[in-house]
Order: structure tokens, then sequence, then C-alpha cells
DNA sequence: ATCTATTAGATAGTATACTTATTATAAGTA
DNA sequence: TACTTATAATAAGTATACTATCTAATAGAT
């Protein structure tokens, strides 16, 4: 048994990678060609409709340079348009497509299903703290990471 | 506040993040040039010297091609050397170099403090809990992740 | 000894996630 | 108005993280 395997921050990385890997099973059994990313890029959209990339980028904690390429995938795929800002040249306004809220009103349950097996390990009792900490902990971290959530 | 703000999934992404930037800012204030997944691959060898990459990947549970990269970084910096198993000309057997090891033993108790750094947000009663959830939940999730661990 | 299945590693391609630098535009100030 | 600063997005480059595919080599079965 390694050090590293009792570290925070490795099972941390783990998690995430058996999260991600939840969300892409489940998602292409239910025929739909989405990434965990993507999905959290559309329902910040959805009810911000028109904010650029930048904003996005802040409300849900992705680099800038990021949400450039993940913006892109979602126009070429037909879920979300990009216009220019007429009162703001530099700004993209996102919206999504007919086509992309009707994927994400199909897609929200299923999310919502994926959160609650990668718990269900967990006793019942337990799963309700462990959410509580990865809140704080967040929380707490946010300043810390390249990629701030900024809500303003 | 977004629906997803509240989901593990995304939670765990953002923890993800911070984990990873404070690794960074951290080794990279000590004067050392090596990223998180670097420092695992290392730790990994050091007691295991001569594996090949694929049990090198099993052990800390990451996906066999990136390791291949991370592998190849490793030895270009130095901190690594990649030689053919005469038994198994298919295998490379690592080893690390005595840079390698000189900076392991640098860098460890940096990453222990790293480690106490992320939890230090919690209350110290809940930071136990919240470990023995990440094992609780890896565990169970091993084997749906795309690289999961193998430690036989 | 040959055939088959398996395995180690590499290659090509896609998607995140970041850094640094650049361009275009906007806003504030002298 | 000219100058400075700030901001939105992009571009180029590096590092992870994966899929699918390929080659080389080994192991097992016949």
């Amino acid at each position: 048994m390694l050090e590293i395997h009792a570290m925070p921050g490795h099972l941390i990385r783990r998690l995430n990678q058996i999260s991600v890997a939840m969300f892409a099973q489940r998602v292409a059994a239910a025929g739909i060609d989405i990434t965990q990313v993507q999905f959290a890029a559309m329902s910040a959209i959805a009810p911000n409709e028109g904010l650029d990339q930048a904003r996005l980028a802040g409300l849900i904690a992705y680099d800038r340079v990021t949400m450039g390429g993940v913006v892109d995938r979602l126009v070429e795929k037909g879920f979300v348009v990009k216009t220019v800002n007429p009162k703001d040249r530099r700004a993209h306004q996102l919206r999504l497509t007919p086509l992309g809220r009707k994927l994400l009103e199909r897609l929200t349950p299923i999310v919502r299903e994926i959160q609650e097996s990668l718990l269900a390990p967990l006793p019942s009792g337990e799963r309700e703290a462990f959410v509580a900490s990865l809140i704080d902990l967040t929380d707490a971290g946010n300043e810390r990471s390249r990629a701030p959530m900024r809500t303003a």
C-alpha cells in the first residue's frame, strides 16, 4: 500500500475519473453524445441566455480558454448559438437552440440519477455530510483554483 | 444558484482543480518543476523499481496511454530511466535515477503539507470522515473507472 | 512446431485544463 | 482628443485522459 493511496489529492483525482466515466457511460447508454463539461455549460446557459463566454466560465468555475473550445463544440453540434453582442463587439452572446433546450430537458433527470449512483456506495447517513464537506472545501479553496467561480 | 452547484460530480471536479492548482503553486514555490501526476508516478516507482509501465499505471489508477506520456516526460527531465526488459522485450522496466530519488525525498514532505492544506478548511473532526468517504467511494467505483487501480 | 489469444507499448485523434501572448474593443483619464 | 488600462476572445504550446487501432512479442493450446 503506497502512501499516496490515502492522500486526499490522489483520491479526489480518482473519484473525479470515476465520476466522469459514469457520466459518459450513462449518457452514451441513453444515446446522447455529450460530455460532463458540455452538460455543465449548457445547464448554466439555460437560465442565463445571452451571457458571454467569460461570465459562463465564471459561473461554473471553468478556465476561460477551455470554455472557448467547449462552446465551439456545442455550436458544432447545434446545441448552442453564438452571436456578437452589438453593444460590446468583443463579447459573444450564448443561447441554447431549441434542439439544445430539448436535449437539456432529456438529460437533466439522467444526470440527477448519476449523482445518486455516485454516492450510492456511502451509507445513506453519510452522503449529506460528504456533500457538505465538498461544498465547504470548494468554497474555501475557490480563490486558489486557476478558474475560480464568479457568480457576480 | 444553479442546480449543478450542489451536484457531487461538479463539486468533485472543482475540488480536483483546486487540488491540482495548490500542488502546482506549492511545488513551484519550492523551485521544483513537476506535476501532481508525475509525482504520483515517481512515488509508485520508488518502492517497485523495475516495474513496467502497465503495472505502474495500474498501481496509481492511470490510463496506460496517458502513463506513456508521463513517463516520457520524467525520462526527459532525468528523473526516470527506461530499459527494455530482457526477459520480455515488450516491457520497459522503470527506475528512478539518483536525481529522481533525491527529488522525491525533497518533495514528499511538501506533498504531505499540501494534503493538510487541502483539508484545512474542514473542522478537524470532519477530516477523517471525509477521507474515509473518499476511500469508500473510490473503492466501490474502481471498476467503473476507465483506468481502475490494480495492485496485483 | 504451429496457431491463437493475450499483452506491452506506441500512434493518431478528441476533449479537457492550463500558460503566455496577441488582437480587438471598450472605458477611463489627462 | 490622445493615452492608458482593462476586458473578451483567440492562438500557440504543454500536460493530462481517454478511444481505437496497430505492431511486436509472449504464452498457451493443440
